[in-house]
DNA sequence: TCAAGATGCTAATTCGAATTATTACAGGCT
DNA sequence: AGCCTGTAATAATTCGAATTAGCATCTTGA
């Protein structure tokens, strides 16, 4: 393999000195600092010629910036099973990278044991000005030994404090769900069902708080049950129910048609977005949307903020409200 | 945020070299070093008290690999538009990287004018030890480039020379062309056509030739078009068509069989695995699959290859034959 | 008792780039 | 000449850890 070019290297070629070649490719014009067109000329030439980039490692070394962004997952990104829930993240991730000139550098290889861990004996994470991290949840010590650490990083998907706020952009489904909730009430249902875990990953608490929310402010009926079989539904009079899976509102709305109920005459069923396992699509449930895309952008240019000016950033991005055809009027 | 520690710092607090403290964090126990037990518990006392860690960094700066292996595509890879074509790579690529514990970089910012390219002003492709290189066709005065400039890669897809052989793992078109012939033959097919560009992209060029070596051998009947009409094809007594894009052989059955026509009775249509626009999947094709997960996963191997033996690998994968319901006696 | 050998540790150097202090030199002025 | 002022470039140092050569000190054995 051909060694690697250095600046000695480019120093030599162009015959100065190595700390000039560095002045030349930083293009440092500060006070103190100058150098004759007709040699900054011939340097660049050797370093268009050579293709040479300075090594990112030793450049970091020295001080931070390599504009290269970091995005960790505790799971392969590329994997088809995986690609719905990471793809449209990672497309907003590239796209915005890629207007501020940064590349994107993919931790696949921290691994202890089988799983990726975002700190292992040699762990990467520092190659990266900063980092992006995605995932429904994230080891609370991994974010915590990252805010000690003071390592700039954003957490796709709002998180709880860990030893300190956590920076990051998540989607806003307390507002979303509690709009849902809303319209239903609007619509004359008085009982709800929440199918779903509604705790664990912030992103379930905080649907099940929205429910919560607005069902304590119209003075409605609201049961929280982890599943629920159709006939306990029915035997409890509940008209409307949300599930925090999209395909958990699909089987019900099959199950319910299934024995010739209507939805949503009968019932309405609405969906919260969460959709991790494939659903059918030609049912049309009413729900909201995950601004993903929007999610990843918003990421980066966080991550950029808190590069810039050392801030903390944290965001909840509007979820769009989804007509579908599975509500409807008691 | 709290200083980061250095070694420096804990041969201070255990009251030797920084030396010292490098020896017992590595565990060293070659010949011609030696820590007495003594010392070295009071290191790792040290070290286990603080909690510290070695700078990634200043470690790898010191061996001449980064382990981060780079990730070309011309285009962006997320989004879903192209997901399906890169997908299946990227998958490779990502899981034969974390086997070897390298990092992928994508390389998003080399713009210019808009458009990506491996060498622009400011080129960035020197940033990882190598680089995988994928899409359909490459440019082949960037691919002269890389291959002057000694830069280690790999392509995905075979490649003709360009100035000196260009490092590959592609997908043997031309053997699993041939053997559709040679099935359609066996079965008393005699005049065959061969639908599609047939040149621009080596894979494209690797499906003709395939072709036309096989219908020389067989002594059969075989022409080249780029479009074809089904009348066309009628009309010229042809009882095999071989379509490079799965789309154009799906639009050939349900064509012939809207007008009546059986497929395979009247009409075998094979198809060569190029699927660059979606298609039908009900159709049941026969022909062959391109094993594009495990070019990902060569393709990383072969650049590994590269790296620690400087070779040139050129490899190509067998397509696998696929049944399908579209290929007939005569 | 003293050379030979073992033992335990450290000084110094390296990796590649960025930065600061400093030198070298030309030209203008008294 | 002697002195100052710009200008242009370089030597030297820094970052944090790994490595190697080598310096003390202590045992042995004859």
């Amino acid at each position: 393999m051909a060694k690697r070019l250095t600046q000695q290297d480019i120093a030599r070629m162009a015959g100065v000195s190595q700390a000039t070649v560095s002045l030349v490719l930083n293009n440092r014009q500060d006070a103190g600092v100058r150098i004759a067109q007709e040699t900054r000329a011939r340097v660049l030439e050797v370093i268009r010629r050579t293709g040479y980039v300075a090594n990112p490692i030793a450049r970091r070394l020295h001080d931070h910036r390599n504009r290269i962004l970091g995005v960790f997952t505790y799971e392969a990104v590329f994997p088809s099973t995986r690609a719905d829930f990471y793809q449209p993240f990672l497309e907003g991730i590239e796209e915005q990278a890629e207007e501020i000139g940064c590349d994107l550098l993919l931790f696949t290889s921290a691994k202890t044991g089988g799983k990726r861990r975002i700190f292992s004996d040699d762990s990467r994470i520092r190659l990266a000005d900063g980092c992006v991290l995605l995932g429904r949840t994230l080891d609370r010590d991994d974010l915590a030994q990252l805010l000690t650490e003071g390592i700039p990083f954003v957490s796709i998907g709002r998180r709880d404090d860990a030893g300190g706020p956590v920076p990051h952009v998540g989607a806003d489904y307390r507002a979303a769900v509690r709009n849902l909730v809303d319209r239903a009430v609007a619509l004359g249902h008085r009982k709800f069902a929440y199918i779903g875990a509604g705790n664990g990953a912030e992103s379930s608490a905080d649907r099940l708080r929205g429910f919560r929310e607005a069902v304590a402010a119209h003075g409605v009926d609201g049961t929280h049950v982890p599943f629920a079989g159709l006939d306990q539904l029915r035997d409890a009079g509940i008209t409307a129910v949300l599930t925090e899976e999209v395909s958990d509102g699909a089987a019900l709305v099959l199950a319910a048609r299934g024995r010739g109920l209507s939805v949503p005459g009968d019932l309405s069923v609405l969906t919260l977005g969460a959709a991790t396992r494939p659903a059918p699509e030609e049912i049309g449930l009413t729900g909201f949307t995950i601004p993903r895309r929007e999610m990843g952008r918003r990421a980066v240019q966080a991550l950029t903020e808190v590069l810039e000016n050392a801030t903390t950033p944290q965001e909840l991005l509007p979820c769009e409200f989804v007509e579908g055809s599975t509500l409807g009027g008691v």
